[in-house]
RNA sequence: GAGGGCGUAGCUCAGUAGGUUAGAGCGACAGUUUGUGGCACUGUAGGUCGUGGGUUCGAGACCCAUCGUUCUCCCCA
């Protein structure tokens, strides 16, 4: 027998830790119910070909893929060989697996809608939160097994849903207190840039190029874009782009000035434009920043884009997200646009934590401790602890008779506050002691008044 | 997919240029006269030194492989 271990890059929760990100969960899933989302869960499964190309050539490899049942069929052995031999060449096949572990919530959730538009009343509001899978390497705030909580609107093409949705994210991180900064920019824009440099077919390379400044700088950046077959000109325009820079309203303008008279630039601006001046009337653009270098690697996005950054924290996007104008036509359902945003529910409880922002009253563990003196005694005592229980203050009774000192140590390492103590001389007189652990303070209490004891 | 670091008691680690019976702290358990904890003292248990080869008279230490873990890059939450 080997010694048991857990498969890489996935965790057990202790009782603190699960009580933290239960504060975590709380906190979003209240601000999405304040905003009119509701609720929804998919199977952690689903068939290998609805999430198999939607998340780009890298994406698709990082997808768990589960092993179909009966390969050890010998009947079928011809057809299970000539299958092995298709994944080995790095095809998918059938006959091996058909079906893999949800890679995020945004894909099936387009699924969904795809199979049930006829149902739903548009503009359909949901949120869900769940696990999800990745067959990442794992490594600081990466894991395979993670939670993400999602909210998306389709079925609205109005910037409106944007506005709300950068305001779930104000809202929430404020309510967590954790300072951050939502960077925003525009596929629109990005576009407009490759039709103004090079084409249209060229807008990967360019965005795959740029997001790459601030980890390799613009002399590394600007030697892809001459590999990648992009004109002196052409790097001039990208390198007046990237070095833009100022207070949100001067990035614009020097955009806007690059761009020129590009149908998309124009666009792309103006959507950002005005949902950073409906945010100015909130208060909450203080948060939002302009950066045109943001590309995001899911390629279904089409409208805006927005990534969250924890301030002074070592840690990437604690959550993403942006427009997504025809994704449920994968599904063969056109013209259903969408929007939808992303929290990332372990990143953020890792910059909580190292930030010792979490706050001390999340601990809800026993209150009462009843000291277990005898069979005749803890059976008085479990009567009054379970009207204690009644009440919903959470008790529990040492389950044998040990000495004080055993008694004592447990409630300590438990942090449990109180305990009580029914003995012998508390049966006879029909009350018990009260001990306050902290303070180390001791009352008797009536039985008849102990309902009444504020612990 | 590429490249580093690290695997010694339940946990955190020591272990000198390879040399006898592998150590400490914390934790656990027991006790210091069996109704009042935190402190202190005493004692007890607990290790195939990740695994498998190799070098050597001799390996926890050196070499190779393998597994695990962690970090960086790629990519992402």
């Amino acid at each position: 027998m080997s010694k048991p271990s857990l498969p890489q890059g996935t965790r057990d929760f202790n009782a603190a830790t699960v009580q933290k990100r239960q504060y975590i969960f709380q906190t979003i899933r209240s601000v999405f119910e304040t905003y009119g989302f509701q609720p929804l869960e998919t199977p952690s499964m689903e068939n290998l070909d609805t999430l198999m190309g939607k998340y780009g050539e890298e994406g698709d490899k990082l997808i768990f893929k589960i092993l179909n049942n009966g390969l050890d069929n010998p009947q079928k052995r011809a057809q299970i060989d000539e299958g092995w031999d298709k994944v080995i060449a790095g095809k998918n096949n059938a006959t091996i697996t058909e079906r893999a572990l949800r890679y995020d919530l945004t894909i099936p959730f387009a699924r969904y809608v795809a199979m049930n538009h006829g149902q739903l009343t548009f503009p359909f509001k949901r949120y869900q939160i769940q696990p999800v899978w990745r067959a990442d390497r794992p490594q600081k705030g990466r894991y395979r097994e993670f939670y993400q909580c999602d909210a998306d609107v389709v079925g609205s093409d109005s910037l409106l849903n944007e506005v709300d949705l950068l305001a779930i994210y104000v809202t929430a991180f404020e309510k967590l207190k954790l300072p951050v900064e939502i960077k925003m920019n525009n596929r629109k824009i990005l576009l407009g840039l490759a039709q103004v440099c090079g084409g249209e077919e060229k807008l990967i390379d360019l965005t795959i190029a740029i997001d790459k400044l601030d980890k390799i700088g613009w002399e590394k950046v600007k030697e892809e874009l001459n590999n990648k077959g992009f004109s002196t000109q052409q790097q001039e325009i990208v390198e007046g782009y990237l070095n833009i820079s100022g207070t949100n309203d001067e990035k614009i303008n020097q955009l806007a000035n690059l761009l020129g008279e590009n149908e998309n630039g124009k666009k792309g601006i103006e959507e950002l434009q005005y949902v950073l001046s409906y945010h100015q009337s909130t208060g909450m653009d203080k948060y939002l920043v302009a950066d045109f270098t943001l590309a995001r690697g899911l390629n279904y996005y089409t409208g805006l884009i927005f990534e969250v950054k924890a301030m002074d924290a070592q840690m990437g996007s604690i959550g993403g997200g942006g427009r997504y104008n025809d994704l449920t036509s994968l599904f063969g359902v056109p013209n259903i646009p969408g929007v939808g945003i992303s929290f990332g529910v372990d990143r953020i409880y890792d910059v909580l934590e190292e930030k010792n922002l979490f706050p001390t009253s999340i601990d809800q563990g026993t209150q009462v401790l009843f000291f277990n003196l005898g069979e005749a005694e803890a059976k008085v005592a479990y009567a009054q602890m379970m009207q204690l229980r009644d009440k919903k203050i959470a008790c529990e009774m040492y389950p044998e008779k040990s000495k004080f000192d055993k008694q004592f140590k447990y409630a300590e390492k438990k942090g449990i506050p109180n305990i009580v103590i029914i003995g012998a001389d508390e049966v006879s007189n029909q009350n018990c002691s009260i001990k306050n652990l902290a303070t180390g303070q001791q009352t008797n209490v009536a039985f008849k008044d102990l309902l009444n004891y504020s612990f």
